[in-house]
DNA sequence: TCATTGATGCGCT
DNA sequence: GCGCATCAATGAT
């Protein structure tokens, strides 16, 4: 694949969390490293936050972990889960509560820089087999490792190099499901565990579990 | 294909 | 100390 990348503008980024989530299926999370751009296409999101949301992070406040989902909007919000894992949120506006809000990156499509992708996520067997990319970036750990993302790049605006997000192809909304998030407690998050808010390309063969 | 489990760090109570 | 917005390997269907 030969193309270049424009990066979507801050403008994008300020509207609500769920319209900027469906807007975001179809387009590329584009990451430099030292050899040149690895890329995917989002195909899997989940909104946190907004005025009631005991599922998100920053529902009791900022605390430092957090302190970048009160940012600005369009700027990453990385955090570590599970002591290994690292997972990559776009920051989305504040709403009238003043409660922080972003969006989970749960899955992409390859679209470029396979092979480092397929090094630095350890994976063996055959480079370009459907199975081996399906397995690539399909989950929010899985994707920040193939794409060396890391709390290093916690705040980073994401209209900028080294990690972008760019134009891509917009999905037609009758391509779009939504459904429960995953991995929530019902214990400790209640009737938010239903809330539908997670949204994915529908037929993808690329999206987590 | 599905359910179970171990690896593993840290934010929060 | 407890409990995770997870993943890969394992073993049972």
């Amino acid at each position: 694949m030969n193309r270049s990348f424009v990066p979507l503008d801050r403008a994008f980024y300020e509207r609500d969390a769920h319209d900027v989530a469906r807007d975001l299926l179809g387009h590329v999370v584009a990451r430099h490293d030292g050899d040149g751009i690895c890329a995917g296409r989002i195909v899997e999101v989940e909104v946190y936050g907004g005025a009631d949301d005991p599922a998100c992070h920053a529902d009791r406040g900022m605390t430092a972990r957090t302190r970048s989902m009160y940012g600005d909007p369009g700027h990453a919000y990385v955090y570590r889960i599970y002591g290994m894992y690292d997972c990559l949120n776009v920051v989305c506006p504040r709403g009238d509560t003043g409660k922080a809000s972003a969006i989970l990156i749960r899955a992409l499509e390859p679209l470029m820089g396979t092979t480092r992708m397929v090094r630095r996520r350890g994976l063996s067997g055959p480079l370009d087999s459907n199975k081996t990319r399906r397995a690539l970036l399909s989950g929010p750990g899985k994707l920040c490792q193939a794409l060396a993302i890391d709390r290093g790049l916690d705040g980073h605006p994401l209209h900028e190099h080294p990690l972008f997000i760019a134009a891509g192809e917009d999905v037609p909304s009758a391509r779009i499901r939504t459904s429960p998030r995953i991995g929530l407690n019902p214990r400790t998050c209640g009737e938010a565990t239903d809330f539908e808010w997670r949204y994915v390309v529908e037929d993808s063969q690329y999206l987590s579990r």
